[in-house]
Order: structure tokens, then C-alpha cells, then sequence
DNA sequence: GGCGATGATTGCAG
DNA sequence: CTGCAATCATCGCC
């Protein structure tokens, strides 16, 4: 107990005690038996600052120095001891750190989506299914299909290199510690399961990091989606032939605008979009109609006459002069020719 | 960029 | 559920 208590001492004051001193404990204790601290802090002090400005040789020699003391391997020893006895304590500490559930919820969600997982199929499938989800209309359906993919594929790139920089930042920090770890091990006790766990923390740190880098991408992925997927956002106009077909229906039908489920079933055939688009322009034109009649007497007109030609081509195949195909009784008010567009 | 046109959505009534 | 009315969000022209 005595010994290793002068010994600890010597080695406190090691950087600022001659080796004279250090060789002579007694020296140390009788500096203590006097109430004096073994060395002044200040001096102390001094000296480890006073190494910043040594040259690396001196720094070297003065390690060696330090491996090639007689009494190292007794200090060494003595370190061994006690560090055996922290151990102990130390050990119950050491806990199993389990799967992070929220990192399995951003991996199960990266992984879904086609970013963390194999090159092709995850991510056009999960693209596939969110469209047939959404509803996508058939005609602009692959645009906007590639489009998406091709977004996603450029975050998928993006997390992939961050990923891999993340890895080799982190395995070459690990590997600097671990070196650093057992050149450190000469001078002072390190068992292989410190190591071990100086290694799990470093990972630790870099997996919060990586935590990061996924929910970020989670987030880019959810906003893509959003973007792409949300049919509000991806309003394309009907092309012109859809419009004709759907405003020679409405205007041919001025009395009574509303399509059976038929006929609905007919024109979105005719226009290659939904039912439920067809429904919507037919509600959309019905009110818009109603709203601001002589905004639409023009294009009513024109398909009146559109109409009327149609009619006559019938008629005159059939060789008899019919009505015009626009009934007009108890539905919306029919355009007439005024020029100040009121009716 | 402003602005009208237009397809889609939402909330409500019947 | 359907239709209406208001509103949103984007398109496309100037």
C-alpha cells in the first residue's frame, strides 16, 4: 500500500520531477511528511505547456525516455492492478444497446421506397403502387412515373454517397483511435475489451449521424411524393380533341347537361381519362356555364353550329332535314346572337 | 410575373 | 351518392 502509494506519486509528478527524484522516493515523501504538495501545480503546468513548444524529436526522445525508465514496468504494473479493480466496476455499467426502433422505422420506410434497398424494381414498384394508389390519370401517367423515378433515383444516389463517406469517415476514425489505443497501451493499461467498447461508442456517435442522413432522405422522399402524387399537383389540361369531344356533349345537351353513367363511361373512353374527370368537367362547365353565360356565348355558338352541320350531314345522307340535335327545354339558357353577349 | 383558364378537391345539401 | 358552390393549385398565354 505504501510503495504504491509513492509510487503513484512519483509518477504525478514524473514530467516535472529529475530522474534523481523519481528515483529517490523518499525525497517525495519526505516533501509530503512537510505538508507540501509533491510538486507546485504551477510548475506543472508550466511544463505541459512548455511541451507545445518542443520540436517533435524532443517530444519522441523524451517518450522514449519515459518507455526506457527502470521504473516502468513496476509503474505499469501497479497501473495493471488498479485498472484490474476499475474494470470490475465499470463493467456493470457497459450496457446491450439495442436496435434503435425509430432507425428500423426510417430503414423499414427507406427500404419500402426503393432508396436503401436494391438498384432496380424497389423503387419503381413503390412508384407504381403510389400512382395506381393516386389514381394517376393513363395518358400523362408514365411522365409523370419516370419523372418521379428519376427524382428519387438522384436521392437514392445522394444517400448512397453520404452513406459511404459516413462509413470510411467512420472507420478511419475508428482506426486512428484504435491505433492510437495501442501505441497508448505501452505507457498505460488498455485491455482489448476497452478498445472494444471505445469502438462501439465511436459507431454509436456515427449511427446518430447516419440517423440524420436517413431522416433527412425520408423527408426529401415524402415531399417528392407529395409533389408527384398529389393529383391536385400533377393538373394537366385535356388535350384539344378530349375538350371538343366533352363541349359538343355539353352544348348538344345545353337542356340537360348531365351525362348518364353511360354516356360518362362513352365520352372518358373518347377522351382516354377517368369517369370521375369526366364528372368533374361536367360540374366544373355546368357551373362556370351558369356563372358567366356570355363568357361562353362564342364557344356555345360554335358548337351549335358544329353541331348543326353534323345534323345536316346526317340529314342529308338520310335525304330529310331533322331538328337541330340541341333540345332546349326547362335545362340552361341557350346563347343567342347579342352582340353585348347578354342574353 | 400577372392573370385568366382549368382540372381537382372540399364542404354542404338533398 | 350526386350535384352545387367555393376554393385551391397549376397551366399557359401575354
Amino acid at each position: 500500500m505504501d510503495d504504491q502509494t509513492r509510487m503513484l506519486a512519483s509518477m504525478a509528478g514524473l514530467g516535472g520531477l529529475s530522474q534523481a527524484d523519481v528515483s529517490d522516493p523518499d525525497s517525495v515523501r519526505k516533501q509530503q511528511s512537510l505538508g507540501q504538495p509533491p510538486q507546485d501545480i504551477g510548475d506543472i503546468l508550466q511544463q505541459i505547456m512548455a511541451i507545445t513548444d518542443e520540436s517533435l524529436d524532443e517530444a519522441q526522445a523524451r517518450k522514449h525516455a519515459l518507455n526506457c525508465h527502470r521504473m516502468k514496468p513496476a509503474l505499469f504494473s501497479v497501473l495493471c492492478e488498479i485498472k484490474e479493480k476499475t474494470v470490475l466496476s465499470i463493467r456493470g455499467v457497459q450496457e446491450e444497446d439495442p436496435p434503435d426502433p425509430q432507425i428500423m422505422r426510417l430503414d423499414n420506410m427507406l427500404l419500402a421506397e426503393g432508396v436503401s434497398g436494391p438498384e432496380k424494381g424497389g423503387g419503381s414498384a413503390a412508384a407504381a403502387a403510389a400512382a395506381a394508389a393516386a389514381g394517376g390519370s393513363p395518358n400523362d401517367g408514365s411522365i409523370e412515373h419516370s419523372d418521379y423515378r428519376a427524382k428519387l433515383a438522384q436521392i437514392r444516389q445522394i444517400y448512397h454517397s453520404e452513406l459511404e463517406k459516413y462509413e470510411q469517415a467512420c472507420s478511419e476514425f475508428t482506426n486512428h483511435v484504435m491505433n492510437l489505443l495501442r501505441e497508448q497501451s505501452r505507457t498505460r493499461p488498455i485491455s482489448p475489451k476497452e478498445i472494444e467498447r471505445m469502438v462501439a461508442i465511436i459507431h454509436r456517435k456515427f449511427s446518430s449521424i447516419q440517423m440524420q442522413l436517413k431522416q433527412s432522405t425520408c423527408e426529401a422522399v415524402m415531399i417528392l411524393r407529395s409533389r408527384f402524387l398529389d393529383a391536385r399537383r400533377k393538373r394537366r389540361n385535356f388535350n384539344k380533341q378530349a375538350t371538343e369531344v366533352l363541349n359538343e356533349y355539353f352544348y348538344s345537351h345545353l337542356s340537360n347537361p348531365y351525362p348518364s353513367e353511360e354516356a360518362k363511361e362513352e365520352l372518358a373512353k373518347k377522351c382516354a381519362i377517368t369517369v370521375s374527370q369526366v364528372s368533374n368537367w361536367f360540374g366544373n362547365k355546368r357551373i362556370r356555364y351558369k356563372k358567366n353565360i356570355g363568357k361562353f356565348q362564342e364557344e356555345a355558338n360554335l358548337y351549335a353550329v358544329k353541331t348543326a352541320v353534323d345534323a345536316a350531314n346526317v340529314s342529308a345522307q338520310a335525304s330529310q332535314a331533322n331538328s337541330p340535335a340541341t333540345p332546349n327545354s326547362g335545362g340552361y339558357p341557350a346563347p343567342c346572337y347579342t352582340p353585348d353577349g347578354r342574353l
